[in-house]
RNA sequence: GCGGGAGUGACUCAGUGGUAGAGUGUCACCUUGCCAAGGUGAAAGUCGCGAGUUCGAAUCUCGUCUUCCGCUCCA
């Protein structure tokens, strides 16, 4: 089943009927755009964290992680360039009252007429004059009479301080990267890293935009995994294609289908003003193809702006080379939450058992590092239940486990595999003479006889990733 | 913000003026002994909210709120 022959409805649809995912303070009518992990939706996404975070820090001899606060000096957000850079200019036409970019519009109108110009990096006087001398027009209604430009700034504010007078405004972080380069210093003198090193993070960030939507793929708050690479300038595109690599495996690694991933490097124009090399990860999702991960190389940018900003020294200093330099920093910067959708739209399966009686079984054919419950054990009768809970207590010590003696065991096979639980164990009447459980695997319905007493091993081997 | 849809039990919907119904799901009991839908029963809705018209509103009118899709993107 192809992923655009699904539809975000049907993913919603299980989400929500099966507890990944509710829609926000949903009593009172909801916020838009929020979203609650349900039950099931916590484990699956902290297996994603978890999968990430066990791939780039456990197992990575460069890399080690970093916990920032979501609250910082609103000065990091000066140095970063968040409070120049990040926000849209945004126009309305008076006609019709239709909301544009002013960039946008003179790049559309620009393309158009044939006029080459670079409009990045106008000042937004520059654009709103230049929208007035040329009588750019609305695509909309074709007028030309619209408003002054207002500047949209996209990070969330806050005010921090108990009285009125004393309050500051500040921010909420609209990523998590700035966190790792005010802290370079300290994590660099403490670990004891050598460049190259890396530093990784997984935290939630918030950004005001103006259209979020597509159920998770877009909203105003929302986690990344982000890794800052720091490296030596000059070995800077080496390491950003060891990265590019390292990254797809990962998504391979946990089964992300081919056709549904693609690679697109951006062009030298699109690049942002502190990358000069960037590549983007996307995703076919049913709406279409998205944006699942970034992977930048952003030079010393950040480094040297912060050092220039806060006086702080952030060079690094080479022992073996006597050399002192500001390293370069790779960024690869991925949604959890998106990587959670992509993860759950790929694994996404409906398989006709019967055509003729509308029977449609559901499939959720997640890696089993990923999926909520990792076995399900269901006695093939009540009679049976003793015998089932003391191996449901036995399990849950090691791994996320469900026990359902509810309904016909076809059924209970049915529910295990909507949520993607790979195992299920089912207890018998032979149990009790032979010692063993049937174990039956999701995708293959196969199933084989285990002792009991094998179980914890029998489970951790397959599970194993 | 603009344009266009939509708000009736958890879900899908029926009900167009006489004060709410079905299927699915959920739960209990029985049945069932390895791949859904067998039986009996139960819980669950002030029909988004407010006002108006009317003897009477889920149903008509107005307002309001919420939500979804599209538009301005990039984790």
């Amino acid at each position: 089943m192809k992923n655009t022959d699904k539809t975000m409805d049907q993913i919603v649809a299980l989400c929500k009927g099966r507890g990944f995912v509710y829609a926000g303070s949903e009593i009172y009518g909801g916020l838009a755009n929020t979203w609650d992990y349900g039950p099931l939706g916590v484990e699956f996404k902290n297996n994603v964290k978890r999968a990430w975070w066990k791939k780039f820090v456990q197992e990575s001899p460069y890399n080690v992680g970093l916990d920032s606060a979501i609250l910082m000096n609103p000065q990091v957000w000066v140095a970063s360039g968040h409070v120049v850079n990040f926000n849209d200019p945004l126009i309305d036409c008076k006609g019709c009252k239709m909301r544009f970019r002013a960039d946008k519009l003179i790049e559309d109108f620009n393309k158009s007429k044939d006029i080459e110009m670079l409009v990045d990096g106008m000042k937004n006087e520059d654009m709103s004059a230049y929208i007035t001398d040329q009588k750019v027009s609305c695509t909309n209604c074709g007028r030309s009479d619209f408003t002054s430009i207002r500047k949209f700034n996209m990070m969330f504010k806050t005010f921090q301080g108990v009285t009125e007078e004393s309050q500051n405004e500040i921010f909420l972080r609209p990523e998590t990267a700035q966190g790792i380069f005010v802290q370079f210093k300290n994590i660099q003198r403490t670990s004891r890293k050598k460049i190259p090193f890396g530093v990784a993070q997984v935290g939630k960030s918030f950004r005001n935009e103006i259209t979020p939507g597509n159920f998770t793929f877009r909203t105003r708050e929302f986690e990344q995994m982000e890794m800052e690479f720091f490296c030596e300038p000059g070995t800077d595109l080496e390491w950003f294609a060891y990265w590019k690599e390292f990254c797809k495996n990962w998504l391979m690694g946990l089964g992300m289908r081919e056709d549904s991933l693609r690679l697109r490097d951006h062009e030298k124009e699109e690049l942002s003003h502190y990358s000069n090399a960037t590549t983007d990860f996307e995703f076919l999702f049913p709406f279409g193809w998205g944006e699942l991960w970034g992977i930048a190389d952003r030079t010393d940018f950040d480094l040297k702006s912060h050092q220039a900003s806060s006086g702080e020294n952030m060079e690094y200093f080479d022992q073996e080379k006597n050399a002192k330099y500001t390293p370069y920093v790779i960024e690869p910067s991925l949604g959890a939450d998106r990587a959670a959708l992509a993860f759950l739209v790929d694994a996404y399966d409906e398989e006709v058992v019967d055509a003729e009686k509308n029977d449609v079984r559901v499939v959720l054919r997640l890696h089993p590092a990923l999926a909520p419950y990792k076995c399900a054990i269901l006695p093939l009768s009540k009679k049976l239940s003793d015998r089932g809970g003391e191996i449901y207590t036995t399990l849950s010590k090691q791994f996320m486990v469900e026990f359902d003696e509810a309904g016909s065991i076809g059924k209970r096979y049915r529910r295990q595999d909507e949520i993607g639980t790979p195992f299920c164990i089912t207890v018998d009447f032979e149990t009790e003479t032979d010692g063993c459980v049937t174990v039956r695997e999701r995708d293959s319905m196969a199933q084989e006889r285990v002792p009991v007493e094998g179980l914890v091993s029998y489970l951790t081997e397959k599970l194993a990733y």
